[in-house]
RNA sequence: GCCCCGGUAGCUCAGCGGAUAGAGCAACUGCCUUCUAAGCAGUGGGCCGCAGGUUCGAUUCCUGCCCGGGGCGCCA
């Protein structure tokens, strides 16, 4: 509709340019919703873009283009100049009627496109492949709200990518070696001795100050719960399922070896586990541990030495970022021999390009934001594409219960997890919530509102409830024996109140928000514009008697159907896109 | 100190260089009891953090400052 008119102004303005014998090119104009009704369904700004080009006042030069536009082919009913000198146009009812049948026909699948890989399409070759990597929370943990955020995002992404022509593959790379996990295995041993009445559990007052030196003893028995331990339940669950299935037997095994494999595996599965309630899964997990024994990461280290990008200092290896335009040169390779985290980060970004991918996202919060740039200025040094290499990032959630901020701490294992809010209000909700605003601003996440089951109040809810709706009214109409339409069976062109046509405008536009969230990474345009859409229909079906669906007048409730087919189509695209149920009844 | 992100209605937030800046909740007024569940119609509420700059036009782009969050490790 808007590329249409677009076309007849460019002929327009061609023409105008060369009665003005002025053979330049046309001015990158805009066709826009205006804000407000009054000023038409669209307008266009060419007029005052041209006026210093061409000498005259913009207004004229509107008036000129609007004569020279005519009804474009019967597609503008009225025009006028406004303003400093726009263009306002009103199209012709019927252009926006009949475009109800398309959104039918192409059903569930409208708002689909190829618009987002065209910039990236290789020829002949099919879809462009991209990756997105997010997630990736090592399994020291159950997910907190901040990983739920990062997860329901990528996911989105992950979705839209999909429905704009992208081959997606969805990877969560997780670290099993390192310092982390070693702490993680001596926590479980340890709570493992306390359970068998081996050793001592820690005092509160030294697992308040993480800077405080453990004491070695407490009663008479040796306190070995390591420093910056992990001090959450789960740990001493593990511990307890360790006792009952092995009794003592483990007393001698190092933390680093069963107790840290077992924890591992246990909190990992968890992990998968919450991820699968929210509706994610998958395609690769990427273990870092793989790096190591095929070889991978040593190869990076080697190519970064005879690229000349890395030096020896202090006893350790550094990545000479400097001479990348970096602020400063990092450690790859600790003075105890053991990698920093960055140096498999840099053989793990390589090894995605050897890949094939065509595009590589990596979906990270706020606290990693400043590490990228290191990573990828040295996967580019080592053959991969700088300018396919995308960070996508967003900040962090807060909770909000009863007015209150609700407070966390991650060492402390005080957080709330993904699970516990899930539990509350569904995995729906929870997803909705998560990916209604913003990447980049503070998300606060209302507890109160989120387990509101009241459809008007709680967003989710009113986006599900006007889909369900559609099907009420489908099967109303079974009961007094009307069929529903197909998507060319009616006459679109009694759909003639405002609301209606208002309606038909607003579920026109899926595939423009879906590409602009695409392009952007910014999946909350859907979710606000499925509460658009939801609130034209629901005050329209509550309006009952001005225009009841179903009625005495066989054609206008065909026709009614029709709209209510379409609406149903667009917000089950929509909410599909954002991996949230479209229910048939609430 | 340096870097990144925010600052828009009482609250939570949208806003693609355009015209008189929007939504939901909350508040206020009137009506209604539903093609499923407290709905519908309306009202009030704003130096778009501050100050410059670019532009025909700036909430939007640029610079500086203020406030809030995060980051600046041989942690990940």
């Amino acid at each position: 509709m808007k590329e249409a008119l677009r076309g007849k102004v460019e002929e327009a303005l061609q023409a105008l340019l060369a009665a003005a014998g002025d053979g330049g090119p046309l001015p990158d104009f805009a066709i826009e919703v205006p804000r407000q009704k009054e000023h038409g369904d669209f307008s266009c700004n060419a007029a005052m873009l041209l006026a210093k080009r061409l000498g005259k006042k913009p207004r004229e030069l509107a008036e000129e283009l609007r004569t020279r536009l005519g009804d474009a082919g019967g597609l503008v009913s009225r025009s006028e100049v406004a303003g400093p000198g726009f263009l306002n146009v009103v199209l012709a009812s019927a252009g926006w009627q009949d475009r109800i049948h398309d959104v039918l026909k192409a059903g569930d699948r409208f708002g689909h496109s190829s618009a987002a890989a065209g910039g990236v399409a290789r020829a002949g070759q099919g879809k462009p492949r991209v990756q997105v990597e997010f997630v990736s929370a090592n399994p020291t943990g159950p997910l907190s709200t901040g990983h739920g955020r990062q997860a329901v995002l990528g996911d989105c992404i992950a979705r839209l990518l999909d429905a704009t022509g992208w081959d997606v593959t969805r990877e969560y790379y997780f670290n099993d070696g390192g310092r982390q996990m070693r702490v993680l295995g001596e926590s479980v041993k340890a709570r493992y001795l306390e359970h068998l009445g081996r050793a001592a559990a820690p005092t509160a007052a030294a697992l308040a100050d993480p800077e405080h030196a453990w004491q070695d003893q407490v009663d008479g028995l040796p306190v070995v719960f390591p420093k910056d331990g992990y001090q959450g339940d789960y740990i001493v669950d593990i511990a307890v399922r360790l006792v009952e299935k092995e009794g003592a037997g483990l007393v001698d095994e190092p933390g680093d070896g069963r107790f840290r494999e077992v924890a591992q595996a246990t909190i990992f599965q968890n992990i998968e586990a919450t991820l699968h309630r929210i509706g994610i899964r998958f395609d690769v997990y990427f273990n870092e541990r793989s790096l190591y024994t095929d070889g991978k990461l040593e190869e990076a280290l080697v190519d970064l030495r005879k690229a000349g990008l890395v030096y020896d200092a202090d006893g350790a290896v550094w990545f000479r970022a400097t001479a990348c335009g970096l602020e400063r040169d990092r450690v790859v390779v600790k003075s105890s021999g053991e990698p920093t985290y960055l140096m498999p980060d840099i053989a793990y970004h390589r090894d995605k390009f050897r890949r094939g991918f065509d595009l590589v996202i990596d979906i990270q919060g706020a606290d990693h934001i400043e590490q990228f740039p290191f990573v990828r200025e040295a996967a580019a040094r080592l053959g991969a594409e700088r300018d396919r290499m995308e960070l996508v990032m967003h900040q962090f959630v807060t909770i909000t219960s009863g007015g209150e901020r609700v407070k966390q701490s991650t060492r402390k294992a005080t957080f709330i997890t993904v699970d516990e809010i899930v539990d509350d209000v569904g995995a729906d909700v929870f997803r909705f919530f998560m990916i209604e605003r913003k990447r980049d601003g503070h998300l606060d996440f209302d507890l109160d509102l989120a387990k509101d089951k009241n459809w008007k109040k709680n967003p989710a809810y009113y986006v599900q409830y006007a889909h369900a709706r559609t099907w009420g009214i489908e099967r109303k109409a079974l009961e007094a024996g009307v069929a529903m339409p197909a998507a060319d069976g009616f006459d679109a062109s009694r759909l003639v109140l405002p609301e209606e046509i208002e309606l038909v405008k607003k579920l026109v536009l899926l595939p423009e928000i879906v590409a602009r969230a695409a392009e952007s990474r910014e999946p909350h345009h859907v979710a606000y514009y499925l509460r658009e859409v939801a609130g034209l229909w629901n005050p329209y079906l509550q309006d009952g008697d001005r225009h009841r669906v179903l009625s005495e007048d066989a054609a206008l409730t065909a026709a009614r159907l029709g709209l209510a087919l379409a609406v149903r189509h667009v917000i089950a695209c929509g909410l599909e896109l954002l991996g949230v149920s479209a229910p048939e009844r609430m």
